[in-house]
DNA sequence: CCGAGATAGTTCAGGTTTTGACCATTTTTG
DNA sequence: CAAAAATGGTCAAAACCTGAACTATCTCGG
């Protein structure tokens, strides 16, 4: 049992105070994921907070009102169900964002003529001149965090991220909806 | 302008179709930078769901909160700041999420000796059980993730996200405070 | 062509998190 | 040594997400 001055840590010290810990007091063997994990939790939510705070709530918008215009804007007229999957949200919150978004004049939202079960979402003329100047920032503050990575290391990342999204199907992990 | 019908895409067939239609239509560049960070929010999404799904909802636990508990229980008795910073959750919301916990049995919460403004944040012994208990079923399915990885490509991932969160400070990001 | 079951969406209550304002204590400084 | 600034923490209000219950529509076997 090691003493710690827990505040001269930080989260990379953190991380490998854990490792030291869960195996030598506790005996658990997977240190290794347990290090992946924490490391791809925080790397994504530094990069989420950084835009939603740099670029996106300046302009009066929530980070998942961004993706849901996001997708909107580029996987064309679609039903909820399809922007909740594309986005990752629950149908709920597609549901309740779309309220939102609507009233603010950045979505349509009109009846299917086909299923009379269902909408589909739109940009208004508003929300595309809105996607297209809000990107512009979003994209350029999105190369400032991925330009320490060479291109191939970019690839790499992505691959390696892609592997890790495609096994979930293999021991059955939950899944929103 | 290309036609798609949105109710076939998924995922990885909708990065396809953002980066051909902000790169052919609306010419912006950094199409890489975007694929990397949709990837990477998107993992961190799918893991973070599941592992709080089939781990700690059913033991009455919200992801957050074992977040708190982890860092209490590894990096020892620990002041609210200390914990935000490790966690990477506000100060105002460690100081809500202890609330509960100390309610439930989880945290003791006592003043500082030195600091008078302080107070410093450790393990019931109901907590430590728990956190020993849970941690075993955590770990396994982090192992469950990972595990479609090699330990190679592993540590590859952790070094290319490493080199991400460490860019960070060079311009100018937002980070919670 | 009817009814059961499936499917699309919405609403609502409950819980979590964040922001911003606020209070208390400690440290610094003129 | 007192006033100002910094630091630690909490509180209240607002935003968001989730699960569950609900409405409406569609599909299909009998």
């Amino acid at each position: 049992m090691e003493d710690v001055d827990a505040a001269g840590l930080d989260f990379w010290s953190f991380v490998a105070l854990a490792n030291r810990r869960l195996a030598q007091e506790y005996g658990f063997r997977h240190q290794l994921a347990t290090e992946v994990l924490l490391t791809l939790n925080r790397a994504s939510d530094l990069v989420t907070y950084d835009l939603e705070a740099a670029v996106h709530r300046p302009r009066g918008r929530s980070w998942s009102a961004f993706r849901l215009l996001f997708v909107v804007w580029l996987a064309g007229p679609l039903e909820p169900t399809s922007a909740a999957r594309l986005t990752g949200m629950s149908r709920a919150a597609v549901s309740n964002l779309v309220k939102t978004l609507v009233a603010d004049g950045m979505l349509h939202r009109v009846p299917d003529e086909r299923d009379g079960r269902s909408v589909q979402l739109s940009l208004t003329e508003a929300g595309h001149k809105e996607m297209v100047s809000v990107f512009r920032e979003h994209n350029e503050r999105e190369f400032g965090w991925t330009n320490a990575l060479t291109e191939t290391e970019q690839r790499i990342l992505v691959m390696l991220l892609g592997k890790l999204i495609t096994s979930r199907a293999e021991f059955g992990t939950r899944s929103r909806k």
